[in-house]
DNA sequence: AATATATACAGAATAATATTCTTTTAATAT
DNA sequence: ATATTAAAAGAATATTATTCTGTATATATT
């Protein structure tokens, strides 16, 4: 068969680890660093795009910076034509839901989002939240305070 | 007083959008896209950097592409001495935990764990967690499947 | 109002990088 | 053995980044 091949080397890990620390580093840099030619670098870091073993580069901003102060998680209970996502979908259409992932169990979704403050939550429940008929119930959960947010994965080592 | 400004304008928000999307546009692309110069562009940036509306760059790896095909997010109970966040920064130095949120309620901790599949899951539950002698109990959510995972911000428009 | 002071930006010059192409080497297949 | 492929070095050129200078505009100071 064959679905997707990534299939990654110890130099891979290197340029992903550095990618990861710092998505602007330049190619050049990254060919310093490894002590590589920056021809050879750049191959591999097109070959790593193409192949989606990296699939973004991002900028983290900060969300105070924006003012939107109040993230939440938001568990939320849908009756799904079975084997679809429906609602998933029209949920990840709200541009303050940052994610959204199916949960095992009870047939619902754990949804991230971000808002100015409590009435922006308010609002995106009643009014985005609201319109989606298939929603059941929702149970939302407030963040106080984020100690550590990242997407950073841990990148085998060569033992 | 005066904790931290901001202050950002519709520059500022366009160089942002860009970022956001892309982080590894260059800086003469965007003075092209906003029709500056690429000196004025450059400033912006830096500034945007220095004043932490920036936070960073990151590459956005596939997660099937280094074996992390599992995702679960766990809320924990844990009796932290009041007005510390002991556990949450122990949690945090855990290397397959993305985030760690303080939550409202029941004296806890919201957070996301990456491991390669169910045993790494328990592997990480019975030796990282398990060292951690505050923690009171613990709630798994295994996630089936992500429709959405980004942590872009809404930017604010002009109008 | 007149004069400073600071800020944002353009434009030009130069340093650094990206990108493309060619060649070599090594690995794998036939 | 002999192709075939893949990876990478190295060189040449196209693009960018970066620094510096000058100018306009806004903001403050007296």
């Amino acid at each position: 068969m064959g679905k997707l091949e990534f299939s990654l080397d110890q130099i891979d890990y290197q340029i992903l680890r550095i990618m990861q620390e710092n998505a602007r580093t330049n190619n050049a840099d990254i060919a310093r660093e490894l002590g590589m030619a920056p021809s050879a670098i750049l191959e591999r870091v097109k070959k790593l795009e193409q192949k989606q073993v990296i699939l973004q580069y991002n900028a983290k901003i900060n969300p105070d910076a924006l003012d939107q102060k109040l993230l939440s998680f938001i568990f939320i209970k849908a009756q799904d034509p079975i084997g679809t996502q429906k609602v998933g979908l029209l949920l990840a259409k709200i541009p303050e839901v940052q994610e959204v992932h199916d949960i095992a169990g009870d047939d619902g979704y754990l949804i991230k989002v971000r808002t100015n403050d409590a009435a922006g939550l308010v609002d995106l429940m009643r009014n985005a939240l609201g319109k989606i008929q298939e929603i059941i119930s929702t149970r939302t959960t407030i963040v106080l305070e984020t100690v550590k947010e990242e997407q950073k994965l841990v990148i085998p080592t060569e033992d």
